[in-house]
DNA sequence: ACGTGTGATGTAAAGGTTTTCATTGCTTAT
DNA sequence: ATAAGCAATGAAAACCTTTACATCACACGT
């Protein structure tokens, strides 16, 4: 058991007494192997502790099985939560995840490019919501690697998407408020990132089907933060246009809500209906 | 820009109408070649769009610049955090970073220890608190790969660690609790992990060096969660050992305390002093 | 003029697989 | 009995680098 050096292919052919291909196909395709072939591989592999050097198999068949994946941030729980289930998946069926921490800094999403163009990752995932910095510009040419956008969809291009129906999912929601009897029903949205627009469509298509006129005064920006949203419903109540339900372009937003009906002394799922959408 | 196939470091050679040898020269060792030589290369170079193929040279130098990662949760926004920390450092260093979700699951951990063994990844960094199952049991005689364990040392094996030196920390923050006037702080610890009994003890002795005698009603135990906490400080008020200040195995035990001090109508810093280790 | 050291380059081996093609020994149909 | 087909195996090429060693030209000191 002294692995002074790794035991290769040809270490478990010399033992078992064929040759490398045969061992090769005893790993890879067991059924072209004889019974009992087969037999003395594994047990030379067995005794040598041989695994196949993940780099020479990769360099012949040209594929790492190995997937990149891009995003602003990993530390996000947004992102992180997206991550485990991604690595999940992947491990399932024999992937490995490479990570790629890109701060949104256009230098660090090339640089991590590298790893597709030197054949170290087969495919890309795309957290991102763009395509990497280097790719858009040099025109249709360049043959992009496989790689799907998941969360954010990447605009304008072709990239194949899988994530939250944005609009479908703040419909629902908004046919439920109204479902619930609420008639006047704000949305506070987050004009900057654009699956905001996607939910305020769905939310503005419930209002619709269900005949009830769209009011801008319930129709409130923010940028996404629990101060927003409490900004949002305070505003509101300045104004003194106040809608019976909230619908909070986030989770975040939605807390916000919260806090400043709970501030006003509010009772809160009784009085009125605050929905997030996360 | 028909990149058909990748351009390999021959296309460049033919080009640049050298041999490979010396684009590979040009490309690793530039001082090496003459400076004519190097701008023909890096113009062949820049003309074909090569990047040196990462298989082909992890296969030849025997290492592949990657770090392997193994935590029990990613999601986590605790490992997150250090994750990404992780990342950019790897990055900077021109290393890449593979991650490995163990889920506490030993043939997970063991499974991904094929990227070590074939030598997919160069080295390996535990967030886990312990050697991947199978390197424990094989006895002393298997060589394991450059490791550190990060987060939570492994205990008894002589795995480098680098993280947070938990009794120091507790026994700063004791310390301090005490230099604020408060005589009598309790502890709520987490038994199941390890890292507790450490903070445990600087707690304790904090309260030693400064010639407080140690309460053992002021010392209780929980999950780690914020329920627990609250749970923990509630328990105190039933038993009516108040202490003046808390101290919390982590953030979301003290926040727990927090939690149970408002809902009793307590003035946050002013009575009780809460802290929270993380 | 001649050996010698030096700097730049080329040749070829090695790294460990997978896979095509050829070979071998049988079985089966004629 | 022979051709044909088939199953199991082996030999060798290909994947793309890095690097030890050899070669070469040239300058320099004697």
């Amino acid at each position: 058991m002294h692995q002074q050096r790794l035991a290769t292919i040809e270490d478990v052919a010399a033992i078992a007494g064929v040759s490398i291909a045969t061992v090769s196909r005893a790993v890879n395709e067991p059924a072209k192997v004889a019974d009992a072939t087969r037999r003395r591989v594994n047990d030379a592999i067995a005794r040598t502790g041989y695994t196949t050097n993940a780099m020479a198999r990769s360099l012949r068949m040209r594929r790492s099985k190995m997937i990149l994946i891009l995003a602003p941030d990993v530390g996000d729980p947004n992102f992180s939560n997206i991550l485990v289930g991604l690595e999940t998946e992947a491990s399932k069926r024999g992937y490995g995840v490479l990570i790629g921490n890109t701060q949104n800094d256009p230098t660090r999403e090339t640089d991590y490019l590298r790893f597709i163009s030197s054949n170290q990752a087969d495919g890309l995932i795309l957290l991102t919501g763009h395509l990497p910095f280097g790719y858009g510009d040099s025109g249709a040419g360049v043959r992009l690697p496989p790689m799907v956008a998941v969360n954010e969809p990447v605009s304008g291009d072709e990239v194949p998407f899988v994530g939250v129906d944005n609009f479908e999912g703040a419909r629902i929601a908004t046919e439920y408020l109204i479902s619930q009897g609420h008639r006047r029903v704000a949305f506070i949205g987050r004009s900057s990132r654009e699956v905001s627009a996607l939910r305020e469509r769905g939310y503005r298509a419930a209002l619709g089907d269900a005949g009830i006129a769209i009011d801008p005064k319930l129709i409130l920006d923010g940028d996404g933060t629990t101060e927003s949203g409490r900004q949002a419903a305070e505003h509101m109540f300045v104004r003194d246009v106040l809608p019976t339900a909230f619908l909070g372009v986030n989770d975040a937003t939605a807390l916000g809500v919260i806090i400043a009906l709970n501030a006003r002394g509010y009772d809160l799922p009784r009085q009125f209906s605050v929905m997030g959408f996360d």
